[in-house]
RNA sequence: GGCUAGGUGGCAGAGUGGUCAUGCAGCGGCCUGCAAAGCCGCGUACGUCGGUUCGAUUCCGUCCCUAGCCUCCA
């Protein structure tokens, strides 16, 4: 079965096929790391995990993650908090990494950082200008739109239409609208590297197609992000690679994620709604977290709220209570083929939702069954479909000990338990009853089964 | 204003030209000392108005509404 992806550039949903037979290139445009990741940063980091994991199923796979770390933001940030543009970027570019690591977000083959590609921009920069594609101006060397015919083909604008709602402020040295910077000059404090134009830095767009190049040839299969890439900074990456290259392909197949919305407005800074990972991992499992994103298709909206979490929560507690009981290794599941209903599900453009039903479908027919050996089997197949999708990674035991707010210790639960137990072997129910109250009260649930007594934490 | 996606049952969220999504919540039953968990069953869901069709939630058009983009932004 091929693996389909819908491909915002012919807006279809066509079937996957590397350039290079057997290997496929992936681009994703990564964080610029002058804050923490907010929990809309980490759909792409999480969906295109899913992709990367699914890919290496059938091709060798080369994936790139960039960083950003030369940019007016991170400038901004240095200047106001007083740290250095070094320690910002290294500490905020490690907080990405560990932050993703916690939804089982796997790290990138290569993770190109912008500052360490300053000289194949210059090159690129001035292979543009040679070739006409853009000029230089006060120090600046700009990308002129109009020289390339397919400019908004992507984003689906037409250039008039573009200057006709353009809000942009149009620089003086700017000769339209919607030229953008390739290179701009850097004041002495600023940092800047030196270039046949100025003392400069590089424009963002450039970042990324200089680095794409670089390490994945002229020509990548997927490029990714987020929706609001797409334009400009995806358009303006298409019109300097293509151009660059002279007339190259620059991606085969462009996805795109749908827009996080949280409780139903847009996330920003002004209204104080940002939630960032860093934050929420440290109260909610990954893995709910992995789950609340990966509850929609990946181009649908989603919106993030403490039902949404909840949810994602009690879906992880339906399947972990599934496998609960059943000793599987992680050996053992590694070696199981994925349910095939479940590999469909996310070749046919990463349907993440469906993969999940199927998988829940499994589950049903694990609890309904009582044959030992079907049951070890459907687990095995719950654990392959949750390793494809970067779920379950935790010991069900451990995942239902949690770590809720209940102050008694697993050894105390047990002994209580056990007291309990003699209750009800005597026939001594309220005796039996107050100890399960009380349980409760400290948020611990219990579940009374043929082959003895479970317990998890709800609080 | 322009562009691009959407509008599915109480909620979340897949999908399809004509018998199943799935999860949560609800109701009834089984199981249980009672629960919990689990299993079985139930609820006349597809924004509006038209059109195509034997038949449309699914295709086409209109309208209404929502979101994102058009400016840094995943």
């Amino acid at each position: 079965m091929p693996i389909y992806l819908h491909d915002t550039l012919t807006g279809k949903k066509i079937a996957f096929e590397p350039l290079t037979p057997g290997h496929v290139t992936m681009y994703l445009c990564g964080p610029t790391v002058y804050n923490y990741a907010h929990i809309g940063n980490a759909r792409p980091a999480v969906v295109f995990d899913v992709l990367a994991t699914l890919l290496r199923r059938t091709y060798k796979l080369t994936f790139a993650r960039n960083i950003t770390d030369v940019d007016d933001k991170i400038i901004a940030a240095s200047k106001e908090s007083g740290e250095s543009i070094e320690q910002i970027t290294a500490r905020f570019s490690d907080a990405y990494n560990d932050d993703m690591a916690a939804l089982g977000v796997s790290r990138p083959d290569i993770e190109p950082r912008a500052t360490r590609h300053i000289a194949e921009m210059v090159e690129m920069i001035a292979t543009l200008l040679d070739k006409g594609f853009a000029y230089e101006a006060q120090q600046h060397v700009l990308f002129d739109v109009s020289a390339f015919g397919d400019y908004g083909k992507l984003s689906k604008r037409e250039l008039r239409e573009m200057i006709a709602g353009s809000r942009v402020e149009v620089a003086p040295y700017k000769k339209a609208p919607h030229d953008f910077v390739l290179w701009k000059p850097s004041t002495p404090e600023q940092p800047g590297w030196d270039s046949p134009w100025s003392r400069g830095r590089p424009g963002w767009h450039i970042e990324c197609s200089a680095m794409a190049a670089k390490h994945l040839g002229r020509t990548i299969d997927i490029h990714g992000g987020g929706q609001d890439l797409v334009f400009p900074h995806h358009e303006n990456e298409l019109a300097q690679s293509t151009c660059a290259h002279g007339g190259a392909i620059f991606a085969r197949y462009w996805l795109h994620n749908g827009f996080l919305s949280l409780d139903n407005s847009k996330m920003s800074k002004s209204l104080g709604n940002v939630l960032l990972v860093h934050d929420l991992v440290k109260v909610i499992p990954g893995e709910v977290i992995r789950l609340a994103l990966m509850s929609a298709h990946y181009r649908q909206p989603l919106d993030w709220s403490d039902e949404s979490v909840d949810a994602a929560r009690k879906m992880l507690d339906r399947l972990y209570g599934a496998v609960r009981g059943i000793g599987v290794s992680v050996s053992e599941r590694s070696q199981v083929e994925p349910p095939p209903g479940v590999v469909a599900a996310l070749e046919d453009d990463l349907n993440t939702p469906k993969a999940l039903a199927e998988t829940f479908n499994l589950a049903r027919q694990l609890n309904k069954s009582t044959d030992p050996a079907e049951r070890r089997a459907l687990a095995l197949q719950i654990y392959a479909a949750s390793d494809l999708l970067g779920l379950m990674q935790s010991d069900a035991e451990d995942w239902f000990a949690g770590n809720g707010d209940s102050r008694l210790t697993a050894d105390e639960i047990e002994d209580l338990l056990r007291q309990r137990e003699q209750a009800r072997a005597s026939r001594d129910f309220s005796a039996a009853d107050a100890i399960r109250d009380k349980l409760a009260s400290t948020g611990i649930s219990i579940e009374d089964s043929p082959s003895g007594t479970r317990w998890r934490r709800t609080g």
